[in-house]
DNA sequence: CTTTACGCCTGACGGC
DNA sequence: TGCCGTCAGGCGTAAA
């Protein structure tokens, strides 16, 4: 499940390796993701050139000189760079190959990504319109979070999961970056401190950062034939953990749903 | 406006 | 062994 260090990790494996080379074939081999793939991709796409590949929240923005492929990795999806000829495997859904050599592969077992051209900014995109702030970003702060929650019923954990809040924070983050901060993840996003919130921002950054920095040594696995980026090896505090004991030794992790999702923390450390 | 429910989809897993 | 039901989840959309 990509969440945000894994969508920049990938940025950062595909980017390098891609930028300034045209794009020499596009090969669809299912359109069916959860918008259907252009079925004019292969002529727009042909004979353009990578001018960078960038991130805004989840997405992925293909920059070419006329407009910018926007790719979103969903829930199961995952890119890779191959050498022409490569066996295709199940899933593997659209391909772009660039200056001949290099295969650009979008693999994506439960087709919940994305993959759509536009002409305009990205930031005006429809997809892309509404998104709050990067975590960090200099406006993502307690102070921040504190005057959006004014009045705010919403659990904590569905508030900073908003993506119209500050975008990235997925589900496994959400849990672990409460436990970290010690805030209950049902609590009412509109009874939390500013000292609080202040805690949330920090433990967020925290949580990604680790992540990335796991991501980064995963780097290689962009380009090999048989690999797969693989989901990082963070240690999970409280995610997937329910009846374990949690490290504070004074309580089990407990797993409740809140808005449809499951959810886990502390009793003893998170109030 | 805020909040909630749902559907898209496949693989993993447990029960029988 | 194999079949089948259940669950997981990002996120846009519809509905309350």
């Amino acid at each position: 499940m990509p969440e945000l260090p894994e969508v920049e990790t990938t940025r950062r494996g595909v980017g390098p390796l891609l930028e300034g080379r045209r794009v020499s074939a596009v090969n669809v081999r299912n359109p069916n993701l959860r918008q259907p793939v252009l079925a004019s991709l292969p002529q727009r796409l042909t004979g353009l050139t990578l001018r960078a590949v960038e991130r805004r929240a989840k997405y992925l923005l293909f920059r070419f000189d006329n407009g910018f492929l926007i790719v979103h990795l969903g829930m199961s999806g995952s890119l890779r760079i191959v050498e022409p000829r490569t066996a295709f495997r199940k899933h593997d859904h659209v391909e772009i190959t660039f200056d001949a050599t290099h295969c650009l592969r979008l693999h994506d077992p439960r087709r919940f990504g994305l993959m759509v051209w536009t002409e305009e900014p990205p930031k005006d995109h429809a997809l892309l319109r509404h998104l709050g702030p990067e975590p960090w970003d200099e406006q993502f702060s307690g102070a921040y979070l504190h005057a959006g929650a004014r009045r705010r019923q919403a659990a904590v954990k569905n508030y900073i999961m908003d993506s119209r809040i500050v975008v990235g924070v997925g589900n496994i983050y959400a849990s672990e970056s409460l436990y970290r901060a010690g805030v209950h993840p049902n609590r009412a996003a509109g009874r939390i401190s500013r000292t609080r919130y202040d805690a949330i921002v920090v433990a967020v950054r925290e949580v990604l950062e680790e992540a990335l920095e796991l991501g980064g040594t995963t780097l290689r696995d962009f380009v090999h034939s048989d690999g797969e980026p693989g989901y990082f090896r963070v240690r999970l505090r409280v995610y997937g953990r329910a009846g374990e004991p949690c490290e504070c030794q004074g309580g089990l992790i407990r797993q409740i749903v809140i808005g449809q999702r499951s959810s886990f923390y502390c009793p003893r450390c998170q109030r």
